[in-house]
DNA sequence: TTAATACCTACTAATATACTAGGAATTGTA
DNA sequence: TACAATTCCTAGTATATTAGTAGGTATTAA
């Protein structure tokens, strides 16, 4: 197997989050829309999407014509925020998760944890640095079409 | 939970290699003692470094007053070559594994396999960065006392 | 000869993953 | 007002992974 590795929530959740900044401003766009477009099961989603709009990520609207609207524009939502608020802490190791140095009971002889956190801040410069909108317009530059589909 | 974690393979197989590489030139360490040095169960670090072993990473000595020895010199192990072989490779989604473009049934419609290159790359820049020297170099700097304790 | 070591295969409890099942509540539209 | 489209909620489940443990055999220095 490979490591360092996100589950299918963290995936299928930023998938669903581009839809929805794709269609910012154009109203709501249902579950059904969404894991249509990104092949994901409807029923999974939505439990993804419950957890982004406690977070407050989304908003809803209940009903006939309901969905989900981002509930910021994509520029202001990173890529990070939605990893973190499906997944939990990006870090490779418990240790790390705090800043504050939580020591564990072998802290004085550890070896190590200056390289998790490294591996911590790099993954999270990485993901804290893209927003959706920047997925949006990387993805109109290279797919000019895509946007009839919408 | 928090994400992209390590398993303790890599956690305590790192770990198991910085006593290797602090041993370097002093003949065979033993399981025993590398297992007492960093708090690991001895028959589980077995198995990781038997994984180690089958990889060229130490070389073993059998019989009484045997134990394990690094193959190379510590400066030409890197904390990612020990990582990878443990916990295979380090990819936050598997679609970024092989570098050659291998693409998935969405592939077209993928907005987020970028990032997880970027994500990919990122750590294992970091680690690959980082030899199990100057994981131990780093150490000497902190503990200068840590010498006698070998 | 013996004690210390490496080497090997199999088993297991606990946990997480990626869903599915089945419905209740809400609301725009015919 | 009825109804269809939607969100919202709780619970179950098959599979895989993790982090070991159990119980040995083979090798070698003293």
């Amino acid at each position: 197997m490979f490591k360092v590795r996100l589950s299918t929530k963290g995936q299928y959740g930023l998938r669903a989050m581009f839809e929805l900044a794709v269609n910012y401003g154009q109203g709501p766009l249902s579950l059904k829309v969404v894991a249509g477009r990104q092949l994901i099961s409807e029923h999974y989603l939505e439990q993804l999407i419950a957890t982004m709009r406690k977070a407050g990520l989304v908003k809803s609207t209940r009903g006939a014509q309901g969905g989900y609207t981002l509930s910021r524009p994509p520029a202001e939502i990173t890529v990070g925020q939605v990893i973190r608020v499906l997944e939990g802490p990006l870090a490779p190791v418990e240790c790390v998760i705090d800043d504050n140095e939580q020591v564990c009971d072998r802290s004085g002889y550890c070896p190590t944890r200056i390289i998790w956190k490294k591996m911590k801040d790099s993954i999270n410069q990485v993901v804290d640095s893209i927003t959706l909108k920047d997925m949006v317009d990387d993805f109109m530059k290279m797919h000019p079409d895509r946007i009839s589909i919408s």
